[in-house]
DNA sequence: GACGGAATGTTAGCGCGCTAATTACTTTGC
DNA sequence: GCAAAGTAATTAGCGCGCTAACATTCCGTC
């Protein structure tokens, strides 16, 4: 009971604090840990379009058309219209964003954070977050 | 390495759905989670002053006095002067927010989040982010 | 007792998540 | 072929985290 929301507690406090890290690394390149993750995803799925960006990242479009937005005016990605249909737009990393300097700052941010944690550990972790988003889908559809 | 990457998805994924599933259940008293935390931390600690909720909770004084303006706002709690020192304000609950309703959904809602978590699971997820915490500190002061 | 530094709280301004509502286009069904 | 329904992207507006900068009040030292 207590211990349940100390487990909550410390969960929020680590990921502010994982934000907050991540964010002053990756300003060294001009992004932020939300703007490197959108890079990551792009990269993964050249081409895609923005309703499926956000589907893929379980965000909402409008959340992601702000920083869409920001990645195209400092010059990381690139919209394209696409043929067939005249709504969709397509999104494209630039040569900036694939640049090594980008992609390795990430990793090693995101190694040095997990640093430590055995494969178990992480399995688990992912087990129990998994049971946890479970709950909440759950409750979402009641 | 991708693994990694799909960790830290996942946690961020989790937090969003969780803050948003605890956002639509605190809806019902007229809190939301952050504000419903706030309330719970004063109810521990009677009387404590702005500053040292915010280092109780980890959070920037800046950030919770918005936070108290609006419980404040809203009838939940009272600010009170100190004594000794001007500078300090008190913090404590009203009636409102000892209301059973308030910390009964609170509770429940926590509790159904991490439904089928075995104390074991719990344990290790605790010692995982507490890991987590000591990288990201060790990042920090370097 | 006056001065400089520390602590408390506030203000201003930004990033990132959300929902609700709008616009433009495509698809479906009659 | 055209109206209705659905989809992609956008706009507007809110909550919650942050940092930087400021006023006020204490406290320690001289």
């Amino acid at each position: 009971m207590n211990d349940d929301a100390h487990l909550i507690d410390a969960l929020l406090r680590v990921m502010r604090e994982l934000r907050r890290q991540f964010d002053a690394s990756a300003q060294e390149v001009g992004l932020t840990m939300s703007r490197a993750r959108v890079l990551a995803v792009i990269a993964r799925m050249e081409g895609i379009t923005q309703a499926g960006l956000a589907h893929e990242m379980g965000l909402e479009p409008p959340t992601l058309k702000r920083q869409i937005d920001a990645l195209e005016a400092d010059g990381f990605i690139t919209r394209k219209a696409l043929d067939g249909d005249a709504r969709k737009r397509a999104l494209h990393l630039t040569e900036k964003a694939r640049s090594a300097r980008v992609t390795r700052l990430v990793d090693e941010t995101r190694a040095e954070i997990l640093d430590g944690l055995s494969p178990e550990n992480k399995n688990r972790m992912r087990t129990s977050l998994e049971r946890i988003a479970e709950n909440i889908a759950r409750l979402n559809h009641r």
